[in-house]
DNA sequence: AGAGGATAGTCCGCACTAGGACGGAGATTC
DNA sequence: GAATCTCCGTCCTAGTGCGGACTATCCTCT
Protein backbone atom coordinates (compact mmCIF):
# COMPACT_ATOMS: atom_id res chain seq x y z
CA UNK A 1 0.00 0.00 0.00
CA UNK A 2 0.82 3.48 -1.00
CA UNK A 3 5.21 3.82 -0.19
CA UNK A 4 6.79 5.35 -3.22
CA UNK A 5 10.37 6.38 -3.38
CA UNK A 6 11.25 5.94 -0.12
CA UNK A 7 13.42 2.53 -1.14
CA UNK A 8 16.95 4.50 0.18
CA UNK A 9 15.76 5.62 3.76
CA UNK A 10 17.57 2.95 5.78
CA UNK A 11 14.75 2.53 7.91
CA UNK A 12 11.83 2.21 5.76
CA UNK A 13 13.38 0.04 3.12
CA UNK A 14 11.77 -2.48 5.28
CA UNK A 15 8.55 -1.23 5.02
CA UNK A 16 7.68 -2.76 1.36
CA UNK A 17 9.35 -6.10 1.83
CA UNK A 18 6.99 -6.65 5.23
CA UNK A 19 4.11 -5.33 2.68
CA UNK A 20 5.02 -7.29 -0.14
CA UNK A 21 5.71 -10.56 1.89
CA UNK A 22 2.79 -10.81 3.72
CA UNK A 23 0.86 -9.72 0.59
CA UNK A 24 2.32 -12.98 -0.82
CA UNK A 25 1.82 -15.03 1.35
CA UNK A 26 -2.27 -13.80 1.58
CA UNK A 27 -2.47 -14.79 -2.40
CA UNK A 28 -1.37 -17.93 -1.94
CA UNK A 29 -3.57 -18.47 1.06
CA UNK A 30 -6.72 -17.07 0.28
CA UNK A 31 -6.48 -19.44 -3.15
CA UNK A 32 -6.19 -22.50 -1.04
CA UNK A 33 -8.86 -21.35 1.50
CA UNK A 34 -11.12 -20.75 -1.82
CA UNK A 35 -10.58 -24.04 -3.34
CA UNK A 36 -12.67 -25.33 -0.43
CA UNK A 37 -15.86 -22.78 -1.09
CA UNK A 38 -14.98 -20.64 2.57
CA UNK A 39 -14.08 -17.40 2.30
CA UNK A 40 -11.07 -16.14 4.75
CA UNK A 41 -13.37 -14.61 7.26
CA UNK A 42 -15.11 -18.33 7.35
CA UNK A 43 -11.98 -20.00 7.44
CA UNK A 44 -10.78 -18.01 10.03
CA UNK A 45 -14.03 -18.69 12.45
CA UNK A 46 -13.71 -22.52 11.37
CA UNK A 47 -10.14 -23.09 12.47
CA UNK A 48 -11.05 -21.02 15.18
CA UNK A 49 -13.57 -23.26 17.06
CA UNK A 50 -11.92 -26.16 15.83
CA UNK A 51 -11.26 -28.10 18.81
CA UNK A 52 -12.69 -26.26 21.05
CA UNK A 53 -16.39 -27.04 22.94
CA UNK A 54 -17.73 -23.78 21.26
CA UNK A 55 -17.44 -19.91 22.63
CA UNK A 56 -19.51 -16.91 22.65
CA UNK A 57 -19.29 -14.08 19.85
CA UNK A 58 -17.13 -12.05 21.35
CA UNK A 59 -14.53 -14.18 22.32
CA UNK A 60 -14.75 -15.27 18.96
CA UNK A 61 -14.24 -11.69 17.55
CA UNK A 62 -11.15 -11.01 19.78
CA UNK A 63 -10.29 -14.52 18.87
CA UNK A 64 -10.32 -14.29 15.00
CA UNK A 65 -10.00 -11.43 12.58
CA UNK A 66 -13.52 -10.40 12.68
CA UNK A 67 -14.87 -7.55 14.38
CA UNK A 68 -18.37 -8.33 15.94
CA UNK A 69 -20.54 -6.15 13.65
CA UNK A 70 -19.18 -8.57 10.90
CA UNK A 71 -19.22 -11.52 12.61
CA UNK A 72 -22.85 -11.26 12.64
CA UNK A 73 -23.13 -12.17 8.93
CA UNK A 74 -20.06 -14.60 8.51
CA UNK A 75 -22.02 -16.45 11.21
CA UNK A 76 -25.22 -16.53 9.07
CA UNK A 77 -23.90 -17.75 6.38
CA UNK A 78 -21.85 -20.18 8.09
CA UNK A 79 -25.28 -21.66 9.67
CA UNK A 80 -26.87 -22.00 6.38
CA UNK A 81 -24.37 -23.97 4.94
CA UNK A 82 -24.67 -26.06 8.00
CA UNK A 83 -21.09 -26.08 9.42
CA UNK A 84 -21.93 -23.93 12.92
CA UNK A 85 -24.58 -23.79 15.38
CA UNK A 86 -26.06 -21.01 17.66
CA UNK A 87 -27.20 -21.99 20.94
CA UNK A 88 -28.98 -19.72 23.68
CA UNK A 89 -26.84 -20.36 27.02
CA UNK A 90 -28.64 -20.89 30.24
CA UNK A 91 -26.32 -18.76 32.90
CA UNK A 92 -26.38 -15.77 30.23
CA UNK A 93 -29.34 -15.03 28.40
CA UNK A 94 -27.36 -12.65 26.20
CA UNK A 95 -24.53 -14.46 25.41
CA UNK A 96 -24.92 -16.81 22.13
CA UNK A 97 -23.05 -20.17 21.75
CA UNK A 98 -21.21 -20.83 18.94
CA UNK A 99 -20.20 -24.27 18.18
CA UNK A 100 -19.16 -26.80 14.85
CA UNK A 101 -21.72 -29.12 13.97
CA UNK A 102 -20.71 -32.50 13.16
CA UNK A 103 -20.39 -31.57 9.66
CA UNK A 104 -18.03 -28.08 10.55
CA UNK A 105 -16.56 -30.71 12.52
CA UNK A 106 -15.70 -33.07 9.82
CA UNK A 107 -14.53 -29.80 7.18
CA UNK A 108 -12.15 -28.70 10.08
CA UNK A 109 -10.67 -32.14 10.52
CA UNK A 110 -10.30 -32.90 6.81
CA UNK A 111 -8.69 -29.00 5.83
CA UNK A 112 -6.79 -27.94 8.67
CA UNK A 113 -3.84 -30.42 8.87
CA UNK A 114 -3.85 -30.28 4.66
CA UNK A 115 -4.04 -26.32 4.56
CA UNK A 116 -0.75 -26.28 6.84
CA UNK A 117 0.77 -28.91 4.45
CA UNK A 118 0.05 -26.62 1.96
CA UNK A 119 2.05 -23.76 3.42
CA UNK A 120 4.62 -25.60 5.32
CA UNK A 121 6.88 -25.79 1.68
CA UNK A 122 6.97 -22.01 1.31
CA UNK A 123 8.70 -21.52 4.23
CA UNK A 124 10.40 -24.86 4.50
CA UNK A 125 12.40 -23.93 0.99
CA UNK A 126 13.07 -20.10 1.71
CA UNK A 127 14.72 -20.34 5.34
CA UNK A 128 16.61 -22.43 7.00
CA UNK A 129 15.72 -23.26 10.63
CA UNK A 130 18.75 -20.95 11.92
CA UNK A 131 17.36 -18.02 9.86
CA UNK A 132 13.16 -18.94 10.90
CA UNK A 133 14.29 -18.10 14.25
CA UNK A 134 16.05 -14.50 13.55
CA UNK A 135 13.11 -13.49 11.25
CA UNK A 136 10.99 -14.32 13.70
CA UNK A 137 13.02 -12.12 16.70
CA UNK A 138 12.92 -9.38 14.14
CA UNK A 139 9.67 -9.30 13.07
CA UNK A 140 8.51 -9.70 16.95
CA UNK A 141 10.82 -6.79 18.15
CA UNK A 142 8.71 -4.95 14.88
CA UNK A 143 5.20 -5.71 16.24
CA UNK A 144 6.06 -4.80 19.40
CA UNK A 145 7.28 -1.82 18.07
CA UNK A 146 3.90 -1.06 16.28
CA UNK A 147 1.86 -1.94 19.26
CA UNK A 148 3.42 0.51 21.83
CA UNK A 149 2.26 3.92 21.74
CA UNK A 150 4.79 6.26 19.39
CA UNK B 1 -5.97 -15.13 10.72
CA UNK B 2 -6.08 -18.53 11.31
CA UNK B 3 -3.60 -20.67 12.72
CA UNK B 4 -3.29 -22.37 15.70
CA UNK B 5 -2.04 -25.16 17.56
CA UNK B 6 1.50 -24.74 15.04
CA UNK B 7 3.91 -22.35 17.55
CA UNK B 8 5.81 -25.76 17.73
CA UNK B 9 6.52 -26.34 14.03
CA UNK B 10 10.16 -24.87 13.31
CA UNK B 11 9.02 -23.54 9.88
CA UNK B 12 5.49 -22.65 10.60
CA UNK B 13 6.74 -20.50 13.62
CA UNK B 14 6.95 -17.33 11.25
CA UNK B 15 3.83 -17.56 9.97
CA UNK B 16 2.38 -15.61 12.95
CA UNK B 17 4.60 -13.04 13.56
CA UNK B 18 5.12 -12.48 9.84
CA UNK B 19 0.80 -11.73 10.25
CA UNK B 20 0.99 -10.03 13.53
CA UNK B 21 3.54 -7.39 12.79
CA UNK B 22 1.98 -6.63 9.76
CA UNK B 23 -1.39 -6.12 11.48
CA UNK B 24 0.12 -4.16 14.12
CA UNK B 25 1.55 -1.90 10.96
CA UNK B 26 -1.54 -1.73 9.62
CA UNK B 27 -3.32 -0.35 12.85
CA UNK B 28 -1.33 2.29 13.24
CA UNK B 29 -1.07 3.23 9.23
CA UNK B 30 -4.63 3.12 8.59
CA UNK B 31 -5.37 5.24 12.02
CA UNK B 32 -3.06 8.09 10.50
CA UNK B 33 -4.56 7.93 7.02
CA UNK B 34 -8.10 7.81 8.69
CA UNK B 35 -6.95 11.51 10.44
CA UNK B 36 -7.01 12.86 6.71
CA UNK B 37 -10.32 11.76 6.27
CA UNK B 38 -9.29 9.42 3.24
CA UNK B 39 -9.38 5.35 3.35
CA UNK B 40 -6.88 3.57 2.89
CA UNK B 41 -7.31 2.54 -0.90
CA UNK B 42 -8.02 6.29 -1.55
CA UNK B 43 -4.55 7.03 0.30
CA UNK B 44 -3.50 4.53 -2.12
CA UNK B 45 -4.66 6.44 -5.37
CA UNK B 46 -3.06 9.78 -3.96
CA UNK B 47 0.10 8.59 -3.11
CA UNK B 48 0.90 6.65 -6.28
CA UNK B 49 -0.73 9.29 -8.23
CA UNK B 50 1.10 12.58 -7.22
CA UNK B 51 4.82 13.46 -8.90
CA UNK B 52 3.23 11.94 -12.01
CA UNK B 53 1.46 13.25 -15.20
CA UNK B 54 -1.29 11.27 -14.47
CA UNK B 55 -2.25 7.57 -15.52
CA UNK B 56 -4.63 5.07 -17.08
CA UNK B 57 -7.59 3.11 -14.61
CA UNK B 58 -5.50 -0.33 -15.29
CA UNK B 59 -2.02 1.28 -14.51
CA UNK B 60 -3.10 2.61 -11.49
CA UNK B 61 -5.28 -0.28 -10.49
CA UNK B 62 -2.05 -2.37 -11.39
CA UNK B 63 -0.11 0.17 -9.41
CA UNK B 64 -1.74 -0.24 -6.24
CA UNK B 65 -3.60 -2.84 -4.89
CA UNK B 66 -6.94 -1.51 -5.98
CA UNK B 67 -7.95 -3.66 -8.66
CA UNK B 68 -9.99 -2.03 -11.64
CA UNK B 69 -13.48 -2.88 -10.56
CA UNK B 70 -13.26 -1.23 -7.25
CA UNK B 71 -11.53 1.48 -8.78
CA UNK B 72 -14.25 2.91 -10.14
CA UNK B 73 -16.27 3.68 -7.00
CA UNK B 74 -12.88 4.82 -5.30
CA UNK B 75 -12.22 6.91 -8.33
CA UNK B 76 -15.99 8.38 -7.60
CA UNK B 77 -15.29 9.34 -4.32
CA UNK B 78 -12.23 10.83 -5.22
CA UNK B 79 -13.70 13.28 -8.11
CA UNK B 80 -16.38 14.08 -5.74
CA UNK B 81 -13.81 15.25 -3.16
CA UNK B 82 -12.01 17.35 -5.62
CA UNK B 83 -9.16 15.72 -5.40
CA UNK B 84 -8.88 14.08 -8.37
CA UNK B 85 -10.13 14.37 -12.29
CA UNK B 86 -10.69 11.95 -15.32
CA UNK B 87 -9.89 13.57 -18.69
CA UNK B 88 -10.43 11.28 -22.02
CA UNK B 89 -7.30 10.71 -23.62
CA UNK B 90 -7.56 11.60 -27.42
CA UNK B 91 -5.20 8.56 -28.47
CA UNK B 92 -7.25 6.11 -27.37
CA UNK B 93 -10.78 6.70 -26.80
CA UNK B 94 -11.10 3.37 -24.34
CA UNK B 95 -8.54 5.11 -21.78
CA UNK B 96 -9.43 8.15 -19.07
CA UNK B 97 -6.29 9.54 -17.70
CA UNK B 98 -6.36 9.94 -13.84
CA UNK B 99 -4.89 13.05 -12.42
CA UNK B 100 -4.45 14.65 -9.71
CA UNK B 101 -6.43 18.23 -9.13
CA UNK B 102 -4.50 21.14 -7.87
CA UNK B 103 -6.48 20.06 -4.85
CA UNK B 104 -5.27 16.71 -4.46
CA UNK B 105 -1.44 17.85 -5.40
CA UNK B 106 -1.62 20.35 -2.35
CA UNK B 107 -2.84 17.31 -0.39
CA UNK B 108 0.01 14.63 -1.57
CA UNK B 109 2.39 17.57 -0.92
CA UNK B 110 1.26 18.11 2.50
CA UNK B 111 0.71 14.43 3.87
CA UNK B 112 2.94 12.32 2.61
CA UNK B 113 5.80 13.61 3.41
CA UNK B 114 4.09 13.43 7.25
CA UNK B 115 3.22 9.95 6.89
CA UNK B 116 6.53 9.26 6.36
CA UNK B 117 7.77 10.91 9.13
CA UNK B 118 4.82 9.28 10.97
CA UNK B 119 5.86 6.16 10.41
CA UNK B 120 9.40 5.78 10.64
CA UNK B 121 10.19 5.87 13.99
CA UNK B 122 8.29 2.65 14.55
CA UNK B 123 10.88 1.38 12.65
CA UNK B 124 13.99 2.93 13.85
CA UNK B 125 13.54 2.31 17.77
CA UNK B 126 13.22 -1.57 16.55
CA UNK B 127 15.84 -2.21 14.40
CA UNK B 128 19.26 -1.63 14.11
CA UNK B 129 20.28 -0.48 10.84
CA UNK B 130 21.40 -3.95 10.58
CA UNK B 131 19.23 -5.54 11.35
CA UNK B 132 17.00 -3.68 8.97
CA UNK B 133 18.88 -4.83 6.37
CA UNK B 134 19.16 -8.33 7.30
CA UNK B 135 14.89 -8.40 7.85
CA UNK B 136 15.07 -7.13 4.84
CA UNK B 137 16.45 -9.54 2.96
CA UNK B 138 15.51 -12.54 5.18
CA UNK B 139 11.52 -10.97 3.89
CA UNK B 140 12.50 -10.68 -0.09
CA UNK B 141 13.36 -14.71 0.38
CA UNK B 142 10.03 -15.34 1.75
CA UNK B 143 8.37 -13.23 -0.34
CA UNK B 144 10.00 -14.63 -3.37
CA UNK B 145 8.94 -18.13 -2.08
CA UNK B 146 5.49 -17.12 -1.52
CA UNK B 147 5.46 -15.57 -5.45
CA UNK B 148 6.99 -19.14 -7.12
CA UNK B 149 4.33 -21.89 -7.81
CA UNK B 150 4.87 -24.22 -4.96
C1' DA C 1 -35.30 -2.71 45.31
C1' DG C 2 -34.01 0.64 42.03
C1' DA C 3 -30.65 3.40 39.34
C1' DG C 4 -26.71 3.34 36.80
C1' DG C 5 -23.32 1.18 34.20
C1' DA C 6 -21.34 -2.54 31.55
C1' DT C 7 -21.82 -6.29 28.27
C1' DA C 8 -23.85 -9.32 24.36
C1' DG C 9 -25.43 -9.68 19.99
C1' DT C 10 -27.88 -7.47 16.19
C1' DC C 11 -28.59 -4.04 12.73
C1' DC C 12 -27.40 -0.07 10.03
C1' DG C 13 -24.77 2.95 6.60
C1' DC C 14 -20.92 3.46 3.96
C1' DA C 15 -16.81 1.86 1.86
C1' DC C 16 -14.21 -1.69 0.01
C1' DT C 17 -13.03 -6.45 -2.22
C1' DA C 18 -12.67 -10.00 -6.05
C1' DG C 19 -14.25 -11.64 -10.03
C1' DG C 20 -17.13 -11.86 -13.81
C1' DA C 21 -20.26 -9.81 -17.37
C1' DC C 22 -20.80 -6.06 -20.40
C1' DG C 23 -20.40 -2.69 -24.43
C1' DG C 24 -17.33 0.33 -26.70
C1' DA C 25 -12.96 0.79 -28.97
C1' DG C 26 -8.28 -0.26 -30.99
C1' DA C 27 -5.46 -3.99 -33.27
C1' DT C 28 -4.80 -8.08 -36.09
C1' DT C 29 -5.78 -11.27 -39.47
C1' DC C 30 -7.36 -12.77 -43.59
C1' DG D 1 -13.09 -4.07 -45.24
C1' DA D 2 -15.04 -7.62 -42.22
C1' DA D 3 -14.35 -10.86 -38.59
C1' DT D 4 -12.00 -11.57 -34.59
C1' DC D 5 -9.17 -10.79 -30.73
C1' DT D 6 -7.90 -8.10 -27.02
C1' DC D 7 -8.05 -4.36 -24.08
C1' DC D 8 -10.57 -0.40 -21.38
C1' DG D 9 -13.49 1.20 -17.99
C1' DT D 10 -18.00 0.46 -15.88
C1' DC D 11 -21.46 -2.19 -13.54
C1' DC D 12 -23.01 -6.19 -10.91
C1' DT D 13 -23.22 -9.62 -6.99
C1' DA D 14 -21.87 -11.59 -2.71
C1' DG D 15 -19.20 -11.05 1.16
C1' DT D 16 -16.44 -8.27 4.18
C1' DG D 17 -15.07 -4.46 7.23
C1' DC D 18 -15.75 -0.70 10.68
C1' DG D 19 -18.08 2.01 13.89
C1' DG D 20 -22.03 3.53 15.95
C1' DA D 21 -26.77 2.97 17.49
C1' DC D 22 -29.99 -0.13 19.63
C1' DT D 23 -32.25 -3.65 22.73
C1' DA D 24 -31.95 -7.03 26.08
C1' DT D 25 -29.70 -8.56 29.84
C1' DC D 26 -26.74 -8.79 33.72
C1' DC D 27 -24.02 -6.62 37.47
C1' DT D 28 -22.99 -3.28 41.05
C1' DC D 29 -23.63 0.23 44.17
C1' DT D 30 -26.36 2.56 47.24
Amino acid sequence: MELPHLKDDPYLKVLRPLVETYLAFWRIDIRHIKSLRLTPSQFDVIATLGDTEGMTCSELSAQTLVTKGTLTGVLDRLVSKGLIRRDAMKRDRRCTKISLTVKGDALFRKTFAAHLAFLRPFFERALSPEEVDQTRTLLLRLRDSFQHKP
